[in-house]
DNA sequence: TTGCTCCTCACGTCACGTGAGGTGGC
DNA sequence: TTGCTCCTCACGTCACGTGAGGTGGC
């Protein structure tokens, strides 16, 4: 009986369980060669590796087990080929997608691997390397509205935007001075998207931090205002609030990690 | 009640139906804002939709909802940290494993596209190109046993070979003579992996078809000699046996189509 | 008799999907 | 009253995984 396997040593032969393979015989899908007459033991046939290394291909790219058992029956070369292409591009798809989760990963990681080791306490000067973002159209805030109904404008646009919205999203003040007169309401909104359609130029930026709900930023736009003075900078460009450590992270909102961030020159002395 | 969303608005802002929703509010891993004191009717807050988001490429990664759910308690950005980091090693695992099934689609693919569109009744000298293939260690034939054996000692020493079990396996016949003296006994069988370690050199073949089971390739190899003498031609190098169509395309194993190939030279005359 | 491998049958699991029947505000 | 959206509860689905209890040959 050597030109036949039991259900084990096919199994171990192809790396497919045993109740995988009584599975797939039971719903008709894939069924040994024959069967022992004397105790119904399932043997299968050698060259059905081939047969039932194909249907785990197909089945982890998600053809359901019935459209191969469909397969099973009225199967023909030009049958197959069209599956074939089918899941061709199926697979094109899947990699795009699989593209997606590691920019998403990969960005949120980034945030939290720095706000992890970030000083906080510190209001410093630094140089920011050039990143891009999508950057939302203007908000609308109406008069004693909260910061919600723009956020939701941004979120309803994020499609058309090409936003994806596993991304973090931040707020984007025109001026350090719109900035000191609302914090909490930001004139626009972007996404971190490392495909963005608008770059954040490299330079020297001025950074602080402050913990607290989106859009609390407490005494934080003040004391960069004092630095600035004290130290004779003068800001340019817009200010970007971005969440390092958020709701991900934390599940008390008090904690959330924000980082302001805006442009800054030195003002010549002499 | 603008800063907050019905299920509905906010299974339609996130993408994320309303039934899955409800799933994850059950399983407790993720759960409204509030509900309405009046009707019950779950209130979801606009930034839960970052949240909401993140739980979905999660899980797109499969991470179980368990493990999520866990999280959801006990989360800090260490834990994240590391939730993320495995996250990106799977992600290369899974990138992978789509590469190695695009192989197996593509040669697949390209097998059956060429034994639809040949004329397999002809015997033909073509330029082939090079290929490669994992070759396997030569077969023990014993007397008067079938084929199988060797071709199981291939299949159990494939994982050390780093053989695809999903690839086309064919079988090598270290030359002309010895495969007119047994066709059905390959000395070596081979996996038609595009990453082998052999190469079967350009150049050309004198190419043959034949319909039937594996190892079943009735008169074509006396009329390939048949042939090869009636216009000078010689043989050297091994003869590859390849199934372009096979189980995964017919039920009927008599429609099973083979290519026979061998390295040929004209004989010089004069 | 004792392992050992195999068998069938039933039930569990995971992440939902699908009605069934009911509620609350315009 | 009529839609409309929401609710809960129960059951179905897909591709298996997990015992429970039984069989057959050494």
């Amino acid at each position: 009986m050597k030109d036949s396997l039991t259900i084990k040593e096919f199994s171990k032969l192809s790396g497919i369980e045993t109740t995988t393979l009584r599975y797939w015989d039971d719903i008709g899908i894939f069924s040994p060669a024959k069967r022992d007459p004397g105790n119904n033991y399932r043997r299968y046939a050698p060259e059905q590796l081939i047969a039932a290394n194909f249907i785990t291909v197909m089945s982890s790219l998600n053809v359901p087990l019935k459209t191969i058992a469909r397969v099973e029956d009225e199967r023909d070369p030009e049958m197959i080929m069209e599956m074939i292409e089918q899941q061709e591009k199926a697979l094109d798809r899947e990699m795009n997608r699989l593209r997606e989760c590691y920019s998403i990963i990969h960005t949120r990681r980034e945030l939290i691997n720095y706000g992890l080791k970030v000083d906080e306490s510190k209001i410093t000067v630094m140089h920011m390397e050039e990143k891009e973002i999508i950057l939302g159209p203007p908000s609308e805030f109406e008069e004693g509205k909260s910061f919600y109904e723009p956020f939701l404008q941004f979120c309803r646009e994020a499609k058309s935007l090409r936003v994806n919205p596993s991304l973090p999203i931040g707020g984007y003040h025109g001026s350090m001075e719109d900035f000191l007169r609302a914090p909490d309401q930001p004139s626009r909104f972007f996404s971190l998207d490392p495909t963005g359609n608008v770059k954040c130029p490299a330079g020297e930026y001025l950074v602080g931090y402050t913990r607290g709900y989106y859009a609390v930023f407490g005494d934080l736009p003040e004391r960069m205002a004092a630095y600035a003075r004290e130290n004779s900078l003068t800001f340019h460009g817009p200010v970007y609030s971005t969440y390092l450590l958020d709701e991900i992270c934390y599940k008390d909102s008090d904690q959330y990690l924000a980082q302001i961030s805006v442009a800054v020159k030195r003002e010549k002395t002499g």
